[in-house]
DNA sequence: ATGCAAACTCAAGTCGACTTGAGGTCAAGC
DNA sequence: GCTTGACCTCAAGTCGACTTGAGTTTGCAT
């Protein structure tokens, strides 16, 4: 197990030294110990930042993905959690997918002003009567 | 024209007053008037607030919507502007596609603990794309 | 042995998009 | 005419995820 610095692991993973620091502090990484006063991390800590980089994608919190690791360290995610972020995510393709056509015509729209397309307001209505769903549903809940 | 006091404003297009004020401050809506203090709205606005939505959806910020609108008011979209962002969000959109396969692998996966299962390995390693940020399933961002 | 880039700690700042609070005004119903 | 509640303004607070700054310490190359 090789030793690393902070430096390296922020350049192999892509954070800065401070980021992981921050980290730390938050209980997310764990560094093996220390040179003098300086964190010396071993390199399966790589793959925890590639872990809580993808979850971070997914749409977790750090909050969410610090629950992601029992006491122990081990990686132990709720697989009910999982299968709803997939959900959730699937929803938010869709989603995106509908918005990226509506930008798309839009580009090419020979109209004036976007607002005198019948397709870009259709699209633009469409997304109105999906906010009123969005609100009856849960208010507070960020990544 | 009907005029609409901001509280019909605010629940026909799913925000709070407060929100109307602060993009009227920002730019993004205009009041046709004033009865006493009162702001009083067309309903143009309706319609301009479900853009508004729409757009922030799509992963523009609120400075950016705002510049889409020109001095005169009417909407006026850099065509080419919108065709970047349907390319970037057709990135995002694969992207988050293998995203939720992997969260459904693992989380049928039947490996004691997710990391090691080799699939779910290869998904971690695969996911060191950036761009992704911008339109993360982030419920305050959705529709 | 010495110089210094890189670490460290802890506090505070930043950014976006709002929300909340304090204190004041006023139109409308009783 | 009076109360009341919806509005108003302006300032400050919040939230997450970091970043930045200030002041201090030290491992390592020369």
């Amino acid at each position: 197990m090789s030793d690393l610095d902070i430096a390296e692991v922020a350049q192999r993973a892509g954070v800065t030294a401070a980021t992981l620091r921050f980290y730390e502090e938050k209980g997310l990484i764990r560094s093996i110990g220390r040179r003098g006063l300086r964190r010396v991390f071993g390199d399966s800590v790589l793959e925890r930042l590639a872990f809580i980089s993808l979850g971070r994608a997914a749409g977790f919190s750090l909050a969410e993905i610090g629950r992601m690791f029992s006491p122990g360290g081990t990686l132990d995610i709720d697989r009910s959690l999982l299968a709803e972020r997939a959900d959730e995510l699937d929803r938010t393709i869709r989603r995106l997918g509908a918005l990226r056509d509506g930008l798309r015509h839009a580009a090419a729209c020979p109209a004036p002003s976007h607002m005198e397309c019948p397709t870009f307001r259709r699209i633009v209505r469409a997304a109105e009567s999906k906010s009123l769903e969005r609100h009856i549903a849960s208010p507070r809940n960020k990544i």
